[in-house]
DNA sequence: CCCCATTTTAAACACTTGTAATAAACAAAT
DNA sequence: ATTTGTTTATTACAAGTGTTTAAAATGGGG
């Protein structure tokens, strides 16, 4: 009956030393989560699957986490965190330089995030939005990568801008970049000539950056 | 023994009569299938769902299809059916005349496309992107949609202008209106302005032909 | 040393899955 | 009317699912 969230208070403060001796297990079990949920989906992913990965006995879940479920709710606010901690809100993106340079720093941002090999919280965000669970509403669905685009289009379509108009800017700049984070599997199959370099993350910046001050130029001129 | 495979040949020249005698079972299992598919995903799909919506019994999707990943590939084909019978390509689109007038149209086609409510094909299709199963190439990945926004961009970037930039051109244009097939389910909670009218593709239409010719011009420009 | 809370194992449970095996119903032709 | 080929219906099965139960191990304070 000695439920798990109850003697994190007792806990907490000194489970540090032995080299996280308690919060071994758990990070363990919350990385192979993460792989096996961000490569199968949470339906497919068995917990059978993921203790495996994680090396440890089938019961784990249900103790530390309490279920499949609260597990899942677990990696994505894990996978947040790290993600947000990888992708640090640079300052100057709303910097109050040119609304070009800013732009060009959101995009290249949201860019970097979605195109990141290392980090699964792409693949979780995609599956998330195809088939939205209850825990997806705890992910803050993409407001924080919006709002730097927004107020960049918003410098460049001025301030009397229609709104309905800056908002489909703002898509419009959006989707180009979370198209990848869709077909990122099946980029192979669907743009074969594209290459995963390096340097790929830049030269997309570059060319969403320049066709979209391209569409917004022609959009304000046309009011 | 009797494969449902050999009959086709004894029997398919006469089973229309009978209002569809044969052909009744096996199309409401393809149209329950579709549904199921679509919804759920193909792993997720049971086929006890698919063949009580369907009206019939356990067994029929075996005896039919031979299994349930036949079915489904039996599913996406008849889904690419339907999907190119509503949405016809029209001559307007290949046509000489003005190339702004050609891209309007090949993006007018695709947002109609995956904006229609009453396909499934735009939901199976981007559960096929985010995971593609081996069926998947059946598909023919989308080819066709962007081959005329591709000829679209082509006319307006010049014979001269590199390849290399017309695909970005048409992925940035493409992935635009591919956005929606994904974010479909979702859109509410990531857009909640959007409006889904009866007009809301042409609006689209607009809006993504506007944003493209200036992104376009702007890119040829720089050379 | 021993008790006790915590954690780890291991086994079992109840349920669902796709498919196979088998039986029943049906329709048409001899 | 009976036989034959085809379709439908029912049942059974083996494998896999998340979760529960209960036993074993662990590791510090008394």
């Amino acid at each position: 009956m000695t439920d798990r969230l109850m003697d994190a208070g007792s806990q907490a403060p000194a489970d540090l030393p032995p080299g996280s001796d308690e919060q071994d297990v758990r990070r363990r079990l919350l990385d192979a989560a993460s792989e096996e949920f961000a490569a199968r989906g949470f339906e497919a992913a068995t917990v059978r699957d993921i203790v495996a990965r994680a090396r440890t006995n089938l019961n784990s879940i249900n103790y530390h986490f309490g279920g499949k479920q609260a597990l899942y709710a677990e990696v994505l606010r894990h996978q947040v965190a790290l993600s947000e901690a990888r992708h640090p809100q640079r300052s100057d993106e709303r910097a109050e330089g040119a609304p070009e340079a800013a732009l060009r720093a959101a995009v290249r941002r949201l860019v970097r995030f979605l195109l990141d090999p290392d980090s699964l919280l792409p693949r979780l965000y995609a599956l998330e939005l195809l088939n939205p669970s209850p825990a997806f509403a705890s992910m803050g669905p993409g407001a924080s990568q919006q709002s730097a685009l927004a107020s960049a289009v918003q410098g460049l379509l001025g301030p009397h801008a229609d709104p309905r108009l800056a908002a489909r800017c703002v898509r419009s700049i959006y989707s180009q970049c979370a198209y990848f984070m869709f077909v990122r599997k099946a980029l192979p199959m669907v743009d074969p000539q594209f290459r995963h370099d390096a340097q790929a993350p830049d030269e997309l910046t570059d060319h969403i950056t320049e066709f979209a001050l391209g569409g917004i130029e022609r959009l304000r001129r046309d009011r």
